[in-house]
Parts: C-alpha cells; structure tokens; sequence
DNA sequence: GTGGTCTAGACCACC
DNA sequence: GTGGTCTAGACCACT
C-alpha cells in the first residue's frame, strides 16, 4: 500500500502532492493496474489532513483516467504508467542507485541530488529541443 | 540570469516555482553570492505573472537569508547553497549527464527520471535512516 | 450573462447542473469563446448555494477544456461547442420552435416533450447504430 | 418491457436515471397501468448497480404514486402519465421524428439536439409565464 | 476582489 | 463502511 507523506509548508497543495505521489508510484510500477489506493480514512490516520483533500487529488487523478473511485469499495488503478527500463532490476535502476549513494556520500543532501539531476535534464532537452530557439528550454544561464 | 519558467496548471503556487528554481540555481552554482536576481519587471515580461507574484516570491527568500532586496537597485544573492562536488566539470555531475542521456534514450521521459531518482533517494534515505525503525521513510511498499 | 437555474430536490447535484447549463449555452452559442461566466459570488447571490459548489463545477469545466479559471479575474469560455445548423435563425431552430409551440398549445408538459425528444432520439440512434445488435440503444421496448 | 440504461459517470445518481427514465416511459406511453417493471435482479444482470438502488427507485416511484410494489409478486404500474397527442401515431410524433432525423442528418448530436430544444423550451416558457416580469425564465442573455 | 485551498461536519449514494 | 455532495468559513494566491 502506497504511504503518502504531505510536506505542509513546502507551499505545495496536499492534494498536489498525492496526486504528484501517487503518479510517481505509477511509473516506477509501485503500483499496477487493479491496486487499491488507500481510502481517505487510512490516508487521513497517518497524514492528518482532511478526508475532503484526499478525496479532491483521487477525483483529479480519476479525470486523469489513473484511477476509478467506486463508491463502496475504494478507489482502483486503472491505467500503468510503468516505462520498460525502470525496473527495479534495471540496469538503469542499478547505476542510479550506485550514483546516488555516492553523491550521498560525498555530501550532497537530497535537494542538491534532486536539484542536480533537474539541472541535467534542463541542458539535455535543451540540447535536444526541436530547433526554435528560445523557445524549449527551461532555466539556464543565459548572457 | 536565470531565465524562471513557471508552469502554470501545475498546482504549484507561482511563487513557490520562483523560490525552488532560484534554490536549485543557488545549489548548483549558476547563481553566486552578489549575483543580481531579475527585476520584477523582467520576471513579468518573460512569463506573464504578476509583479506582487515575483516580489512575494524574493520576500521569501529575503527571509531564508538568501538574497537581499535593496530598493531602488535590485535584489541580490548573499548566501551561497553551491556544495563542492556539484560543480558542473565534477566526476559526479558528468557520471549523471551520462547517465541521464542513456535513461533518455531508453524513452524514459523527463518525469520518469525525476520519479526513479527520487524513488532511489526515498530507498537510501530510508537504509541510512537513524535508526527509528519505521520513522524515517517516505513511500513504500509495505504487505 | 448566463443564468443558472438549480433545481435543488431533483436528485442531480448542483455542480453537475452547472456543468450542464454551461455546456448547453455553449453548444447553443449563447456563450462564446471568452466570454465570462459569473464569478462564485454572483451564481451565489442567484441561486443561494454555496460558492465552493460553484467553484467545483468551474473546475470540472476547466477539466473539460472548455474554461479557464483566471485567479483574480474571473473564469472565461476558452472553447465552443457551437454547431453550424443550430444558430438563431437557422431552418431546424424555426422549425422545432415552431413544433414546440404547437405540441405546448396541445397541452404537452415541458416534461413531456421533452420525453418524446428523448424518446425519438434513442428510435434514431437504435436504427442508426453501428450492426451491434443489443449494443447501441438507449431505453426501448423489447417484448 | 423497459431496458433501463445507466450512465455512471455522468454524475447524476443511478436511483435518479431510472427514476426519471421510468417517468420518460409513462409519458410516452411505453408503459402502462398494470405494466410490471424489471426485478431489481433483472435490472442489476442488465446495469451492474445494485439491488439496493434499484429498490430505492421503486420506492420513490411508488411515493409518488406511479407504481405498486407488491411484495413477492414484483412492482406494477398504477397510474399513467401519458398524453394524448404523445402517441407513437400523432402528428407531433411524426413531426418531430422527421425533425430530429434532419438535424441528426445535418451533423447535429445527441446533447445539441437536447440542448436545442431545452433551449427553445425555454424561451416557450419565458414568453407564457404568468405576468412576473423577470421571474419565470430559466437561462437568457441579458445585456 | 477574484479564484484556490483546506478544514469540519452533516447527510447521501452505493456496495 | 466506502466514496460523494454540500455547507460554512478561514485563510491564501494572484490581478
């Protein structure tokens, strides 16, 4: 069962965060079609917000057609967003374990793992932008 | 000077986007201690929010210690969050950009990494937890 | 401006008629792309039910792809659902405005004509349908 | 015998379609006094809800004094809604049958064909209320 | 002053 | 007992 955790303060809206959570879960293949997301009760014993919340991320990821809420019952996977490579067992997934630790290592805290990684993706799509310049890029440095 | 892209429709407040790009800019070390932040004025113009949007956003950061915001001149960097090993020619930092280009060309798409690192950060974080069995995790697979 | 009239004690949640109403006005074209709807206030101020219900009924629209709510603004109409043939003073408007008038002055409920509309309907889409015997129709006599 | 169809996902409650689908068939005739509607096990082998609501649409029925649940036997029409002018032969029939079948054939749907005649319906409506200016009327353009 | 989030709690729809 | 609607009201994000 997926185990939500809500950062309040981090100025993002609970209900954002489940449903950035529960897509992530999703493409890692933590969860697969016909998986039961936790009801609003069990999500509210263990992160204390409103059931009223949990219930508006589970509607948006139902219009995103991820999810199916069926009224006494609970609410189901109905779609994958798992990528073949992303595999626990993947070699991808090896090297980026092997990475992270690493990095850990060498004293870099988890946003600066993160904030490095969004880096390199920000010059990679940039580097492969479809050639309009100015147009597909995200953050860089500029002049 | 960092160029802030903000998706709006992300859920994510704008000024949060602004204060978590100009983070990320200070760990990686695009942004350095005296460098100069954009004005409101040409925050407004590259991506159409509000002024008061952009300010709130600088107060924010004013108050984390980050940048100072003296009138009449702009608003500066002052603190520095750039950590050794993050440096855009460092082992780490190419050892990724690989990686990243491989994950990439395996179709995984820009969410799909950023979803497996941070699975992966989620694990380490979680062995190299202090040792409060059940505390310190984020999200997981349990029964 | 639009005019939304709920029906509290039809069964039908408020939200939903909302939704309804709006999409009629769209595809009758008394709502055109940019044109705004009432902000939360005014439908409350008009129909007495509570500006969160209002608010949920936007969003769903906004989901649809057919407004966009603009904070501080108000929400406006960012797509039509106008048809060619039901404008005005097209032929098939005078004509059915013309039967309708006749089947009220024989002393037809707008309930009843309303039904026989549904009735003729599912009689064409029956006839209409793809050769999926038992599949496409709506609510029919069998026996 | 009536073959009721439920559209979950519309957002309107499954008692409330078969209710109003119910009614549909008494104005229209298709069912008459002494008709018996489906068990509540026919109705969940044809639509998947359950037995429950469709007892409860029954009992709303026969509050409102259009059917007879006669206990072991199963539940019957007492009253009819139909209207003379309404029949499947009548003039207004025929009338709006070719109608609907120029509309549909002129790339009108389903909801456009509704929503036209709703529309109509209303102006009818708003042009024979009594005597309240700004009362009676459902939806409208004002200035 | 607009829309947006969240809370709290009552009541309903459905299984 | 599940999800669903609606209310009421506080506070926030944005123009």
């Amino acid at each position: 069962m997926i185990d939500y955790r809500i950062d309040r303060g981090s100025g993002v809206p609970a209900y954002v965060q489940i449903v950035e959570q529960t897509e992530r879960a999703l493409r890692m293949g933590f969860l697969k079609v016909g998986d039961k997301l936790p009801t609003a009760k069990e999500v509210v014993a263990a992160t204390a917000i409103n059931p009223n919340t949990v219930l508006r991320a589970y509607r948006d990821l139902e219009q995103a057609g991820l999810v199916e809420l069926r009224r006494g019952l609970g609410t189901f996977v109905t779609r994958s967003l798992a990528r073949p490579g992303a595999e626990d067992d993947s070699p991808l997934r090896r090297e980026v374990t092997d990475w992270v630790a690493r990095a850990r290592a060498a004293g870099l805290e988890r946003a600066d793992v993160l904030a490095m990684v969004t880096a390199v993706l920000d010059v990679y799509d940039d580097e492969h932008a479809s050639r309009t310049p100015g147009d597909r890029q995200r953050k860089k440095e500029d002049a």
